[in-house]
DNA sequence: AATGAATGAGACTTCATTCAT
DNA sequence: CATGAATGAAGTCTCATTCAT
């Protein structure tokens, strides 16, 4: 509870100030409660960096396994399922993309946070991964390797993000989905189609 | 001379020790100088910052718009040639990524990072977009427009650069560059050819 | 009873951490209660420390007192008797010792801790200048004066005290005993005798 | 120079407020420099108690050590020599023995205090040791071992030494020293002699 | 009586900036 | 131009005390 709440505190400054710029003092100002609190509930300002980042990660977790799961039973209807959860409206938020992208410019230097994410993210590649070996074998797709469009798949999620937030003044979600769908028809046209694009992209 | 001593000096710590735990001190101690001088050479430590960014941002800049000129006269030849650039051993060295990364992943500072660096961001696009209408008019690709291309190759620039940085130990500058042509084969097929794999990957 | 429970716990607690490591959490969770009951059963953390002392001090008085009273009738017997009792097991622990000099070295409460023990003190020391003089008197000793006799005496307590804490691997009650009763020999020769040394001292 | 300003800052400010009632803002307060200079020529807070220590422990150190190698050639005059240097105006003052206390204090859980004070005391009581023994094989005295009188006098060093500090308005150096004669005159009457006593004691 | 979450003053420490040399 | 000692604001963390339950 209170816990949550201070979590949601520090995700709306890192948003807004950055790791850097996020203080005690913000941290709790935004929550409306006392300075000292945090080091009651947490430990230390760290460990609420590292309990925010986890929480973001398992959110994020949640929704694409989710999707995978609840989606069709065809492999291309899962892989987009989860390409999709990486737009869903509750993960691909203005203030999330700055946390995730304040937490990967640390990463380098923070253990942490580095196998806090990959962990996740090798979880996801290695079942969007069994997806498309599965699409290419059956549609005996033979000029790309199934590695290498995980591996595209991966970078797009993260370089559109960043697109995104750079240019939030831009920001739409469908088009950013758009983008891979149309990547995936690319390589695999029998099996996704080319979304329709409107006039004014 | 000194002020770039000083910035390479501040690249050196940004990547070492983030922006965060870029001081003064780590600074003038890499570059072998007296603590007082920066003030000397840049007004502020923010105006250091500022100024190394664009330093970042213009040798980049320098770099594609070379590459863009000097390539053949073709359209593809020019588009593969801005590709290239990316992953050029000049620009694309982990210590230069990470610097990058921290500079996005600092939301405060995002504005004044955006203002120093959107003409340049808006200048690549601008002749990736032309390039990839002259392409698409040529060869009588109709389906994907080329505004969507430009958008998908600036979000796997940035993409590809987080996937490196997070992964160094499979760190190859070939193979990322590999990812993108492959993209632009599937695209622009007759235009692109799709790139030999090794088994490994 | 809450009370001691809690005195004892600060003693542990101050031997341990010492009195600046000694607080309201470090005391309670020794006592196995809970972190709100010290205001209860005391006024203030300063109260508590002074309760604590007044509990050693005391409890160090009635021992002391005890052994004179209980002692044989001979006024160096009854000196003996206040000498031993600074070397009883229930007195002269290691962490007794290490509260005791814990206090001493807190300057900044002298004042209020030597308000606390000093009747104390000047009652031990009238007895045994007392005794010093019918012993003196007695004797016939007249080179020393008895109350440089019962000064000298305060004086080894404390100095011998000190080392016992500062070297507690060669803790040993008798020998320090020993020190004090050698001592005692050579003012009053008739009247106390030299104890016998083993070989290892 | 500053180091030394804020040492003697610390030791006035220990010496009235404690090791735990020393601030930052106490030590630079007294030294009248600005708040952050201390970590500035010091590590840390802990840094400076430390030095402090060892400013004390080494000019208590040069102190007896001169004063045994100036005194006259006889063992005895060099065994004086060592405790009068005990209570010589320059190490023997009010503030110096608070600080001596207050470190004692934390000594059983300070190794690096611990450690200081006892390579210090083990030179000394080497020292002393040896005299003692000379002065028992010369004058024959049998029944005390010089060990247990090098034993007493450290006693006595620092038992003197705390009700000098608890009592400060008998403090009378001369008075203190004059006990450590007293009990050298009983333990080797032909080397030592009684002092003369003034009638007030 | 008892609990323990919450508060906020105050401690230590860091570091951008200044300025006498 | 260059140095680096000095300043002091600001940040993190601790902890005695309070108070609703």
């Amino acid at each position: 509870m209170r816990r949550q709440q201070l979590i949601d505190a520090t995700i709306d400054s890192i948003a807004e100030n950055g790791i850097g710029g996020t203080t005690m003092s913000t941290v709790t100002e935004i929550a409306g409660l006392s300075l000292g609190i945090v080091n009651f509930h947490f430990k230390s300002k760290q460990n609420l960096l590292e309990e925010t980042l986890l929480f973001l990660a398992k959110e994020h977790h949640d929704q694409w396994l989710e999707a995978f799961e609840n989606a069709g039973l065809s492999a291309p209807d899962k892989l987009l399922a989860i390409v999709d959860a990486h737009f869903h409206p509750q993960i691909c938020t203005p203030k999330k993309l700055a946390v995730w992208f304040a937490f990967f410019g640390e990463a380098g230097r923070r253990e942490v946070y580095r196998s806090l994410i990959n962990d996740i993210d090798q979880e996801r590649y290695d079942i969007a991964l069994r997806l498309c070996s599965e699409i290419a074998e059956g549609g005996g797709y033979k000029d790309i390797p199934p590695r290498q469009v995980a591996n595209i798949l991966e970078a797009l999620y993260d370089g559109i993000w960043l697109e995104l937030l750079t240019y939030p003044e831009n920001f739409q979600r469908s088009v950013a989905r758009d983008h891979i769908a149309t990547f995936l028809s690319k390589v695999y046209p029998d099996h996704f189609q080319m979304p329709a694009f409107n006039n004014g992209d």
